[in-house]
RNA sequence: GGCCCUAUCGUCUAGUGGUUAGGACACUGGGUUUUCAGUCCAGUAACCGGGGUUCGACUCCCCGUAGGGCUACCA
C-alpha cells in the first residue's frame, strides 16, 4: 500500500483566510487519519500578484490552528508583522524540509522547463507567438458566433523552420495540444464521475513568456514529482481538472485521486470577501477567537459526523474524518454560529489559561495580574471572543458620569434608596479585607437585601458601575475592591442628598 | 453565450423508497434573576417547481428554475 501524501498549495497573493484554512484542515485530517504526510508547497508562479507577507501569515495561521506540517515549507524565521521585508528576503528566511524540494515553485523553474521541453520534443506541446490583444479579439469572435472561445491553433500551422527562427527572437508561450474528440473524465472522491467533451477544451498555456509555468502545468509536475496521492482543493478547479488530466496523460503519469471541496459563501450566497467582515485567519485570531472554535466551526461546514454531535476537538475530528461525509453543496458563513463556538470554547478554559489569553486585550487598561484574573472570571460567560473582555467593565477603571435618576429602582422613593445604599455601605465597610471575596459579598448583601432585592441591589450596582448594564453588584464590588467600592457608594449617597 | 457543479427550517445539517422529517445556531415565549448577560425549559420554522418510475417518493430518473464555478501568459 502506498503512503498517503496530501498537500496544500497556496499562492502567496493575500492573507490566509477561512476558505484556505478549511482546505488545509480537510487535507490535514485526511493525512492524519490515513497516517500520511501533510505537505505545504508555495505556488508563486504569478509574479504580478505576490504579497510578501502572505507566506509568513499562512505559516502563522496554520501553526495557530494547530495543523502541523510534515514536509515542504514548514516555517519562516521572520515574523508576519515585519512588513519591511520584500518577497526575496522573506524567501531567504523560509525553512523547507523534505526530499522532494524545493517546495517553492519559483525555485523550481529549471524543472518545469525540462518537462516542458519533453512535451515540446514529443510534439504534444507547441510554441505560440500570438499576443494578448490578438487572443482577445479571437475570443470575442468566437463568443459572437456563440462558440466556446478557444485558441484557433494558428501557431500550430507554422513551419518548423519558422518556429525555430521566431523562438530565438520573439517572446512565446507553450501550449498543450489537446485532443479534438473524445471525452476526459475522472471520478471525484466527493462528487462522483465528472466528464467533459475534449472538443470544448482550449489548448492550455503551460509555460508563460516570462519563463514561469502556469498553475496548470506546475501543479501537475509538482504533484507527480512530490508523489501526491490525493488532491483536496476548491471546487473552482473542477473545470480545469480535465486539462490537468491531459497533462498527466501526456507524460504517461498516474494522476492522484481528486476531491473537490465546496467554497464557503457569505450569508447571501455570494463569494466570501472582506466586505462580509473578517475572513482572514489573522483577523479572527486578533479578535480573540480560540483556534478550537474556528476549527470546530469550519470542520462542520461541509462535513458532519452523521449524528447529532456538534463539538469536536482536532483529535476527535481526525478520528471521525471520512471523505464520504464531505458535502457537495456550498455552505454559508454564519457569524452567529461561529460566535457560539467562540463562547463555548472560552467557557471551557481554566481561569489561569483565560487570564493569560486575556492579558493582551486588557493591556491598555491594566497589567495587574490579580485584577486581570478577576476580570476574566467575571467576563468568562459573557464573551464570545477574547476581545469582548473589555465590554462593560470600563467602569472598573473610571466611574462614568451618571445621572442620579439612574440610582432609583422602579417606584422606590429616593429616601429609601438612600437608606439602602447606606446599609450596603455599612456592610461593605465592615467586611475585613481578607474576607472581601465574591462569595462573601454575595452572601452578606443578599442577606441584607432580603425581600426587596431590587431596591437594594439596583442602586448599589449603579453606584459601583455608573451604568445601566453591568455585571452583578457583587462582582462590581469585588472587582473594585473594598476602598473604591466605599468611595463610590458614598458618592452615590451624596448624589441623592442633592435631590 | 457555452460547459461543469449544487439544491431539506433564516443558517449549518441528519435523512439513501414507507419517519410525528431529527439535531444545532438564530429567533420567540416562559422559569431563575437587581440590570445586561448567562443558564434551564418550551415553541415557531424546511423537503425549489413540474413531469415521470413505483402500491408508495425528501429520497431514483428527466426537464425547468435558482445559486455557484470555469470560460486569463490569475491561481
Amino acid at each position: 500500500m502506498s503512503t498517503v501524501r496530501v498537500r496544500i498549495a497556496p499562492s502567496p497573493t493575500g492573507l490566509f483566510h477561512l476558505g484556505s484554512l478549511r482546505t488545509a484542515l480537510t487535507n490535514y485530517l485526511f493525512a492524519r487519519k490515513e497516517k500520511g504526510v501533510f505537505l505545504v508547497r508555495v505556488e508563486d508562479t504569478d509574479q504580478n500578484r505576490l504579497v510578501p507577507e502572505a507566506i509568513p501569515d499562512m505559516l502563522a495561521s496554520l501553526k495557530w490552528a494547530g495543523l502541523e506540517i510534515n514536509e515542504g515549507v514548514i516555517d519562516c524565521r521572520k515574523n508576519v508583522n515585519d512588513s519591511s521585508l520584500n518577497y526575496t528576503e522573506i524567501k531567504k528566511n523560509i525553512i523547507q524540509k523534505g526530499n522532494f524540494g524545493p517546495y517553492i515553485q519559483s525555485e523550481r523553474l529549471e524543472i518545469y522547463r525540462r518537462y516542458a521541453d519533453e512535451l515540446l520534443r514529443k510534439k504534444i506541446a507547441y510554441p505560440c507567438f500570438c499576443r494578448c490583444e490578438e487572443l482577445d479579439k479571437m475570443r470575442k469572435r468566437f463568443l459572437k458566433k456563440g462558440l466556446p472561445p478557444k485558441y484557433d491553433r494558428s501557431c500550430l500551422k507554422l513551419s518548423d523552420a519558422e518556429v525555430k527562427s521566431r523562438m530565438v527572437k520573439e517572446p512565446f508561450v507553450l501550449r498543450l495540444k489537446t485532443p479534438l474528440s473524445g471525452k476526459t473524465s475522472f471520478v471525484d472522491l466527493i462528487r462522483g464521475k465528472i466528464e467533459i467533451e475534449n472538443e470544448l477544451l482550449d489548448d492550455p498555456i503551460i509555460m508563460k513568456s516570462d519563463g514561469f509555468p502556469t498553475y496548470h502545468f506546475a501543479v501537475v509536475v509538482d504533484d507527480h514529482l512530490m508523489k501526491i496521492s490525493h488532491v483536496f482543493r476548491g471546487e473552482e478547479w473542477i473545470s480545469s481538472t480535465p486539462k490537468h488530466l491531459l497533462i498527466y496523460k501526456a507524460f504517461g503519469w498516474k494522476p492522484p485521486v481528486f476531491g473537490h471541496l465546496t467554497n464557503i459563501l457569505n450569508m447571501h450566497g455570494g463569494k466570501l470577501s472582506k466586505r462580509d467582515g473578517s475572513v482572514s485567519i489573522a483577523d479572527f485570531r486578533q479578535k480573540g477567537f480560540l483556534p478550537e472554535a474556528i476549527i470546530n466551526f469550519i470542520a462542520l461546514l461541509g462535513w458532519n459526523p452523521k449524528d447529532n454531535r456538534e463539538l469536536f476537538s482536532l483529535s476527535e475530528l481526525i478520528k471521525e474524518f471520512d471523505t464520504k461525509k464531505l458535502n457537495k453543496a456550498a455552505p454559508r458563513f454564519d457569524q452567529q454560529r461561529l460566535d457560539w463556538f467562540g463562547k463555548y470554547y472560552l467557557g471551557q478554559k481554566s481561569l489561569e489559561e483565560l487570564s493569560f489569553l486575556s492579558a493582551p486585550y486588557l493591556q491598555k487598561l491594566t497589567d495587574d495580574q490579580t485584577l486581570i484574573k478577576k476580570i476574566a472570571q467575571v467576563q468568562q460567560s459573557r464573551m464570545h471572543v477574547l476581545g469582548d473582555i473589555t465590554q462593560d467593565i470600563d467602569f472598573v477603571f473610571k466611574l462614568p458620569n451618571y445621572s442620579s435618576d439612574l440610582l432609583i429602582w422602579k417606584d422606590t422613593p429616593s429616601q429609601i434608596i438612600k437608606e439602602n445604599l447606606r446599609s450596603t455601605l455599612k456592610i461593605i465597610s465592615d467586611i475585613k479585607l481578607s474576607d472581601f471575596s465574591l462569595s462573601n459579598l454575595e452572601k452578606l448583601l443578599m442577606t441584607i437585601a432580603g425581600e426587596n432585592r431590587g431596591s437594594f441591589l439596583w442602586p448599589l450596582r449603579v453606584a459601583l458601575s455608573g451604568k445601566q448594564k453591568s455585571p452583578s453588584p457583587f462582582e462590581c464590588a469585588w472587582l473594585l475592591g473594598r476602598d473604591e467600592s466605599i468611595r463610590r457608594i458614598e458618592k452615590a449617597v451624596s448624589k441623592i442628598s442633592n435631590f
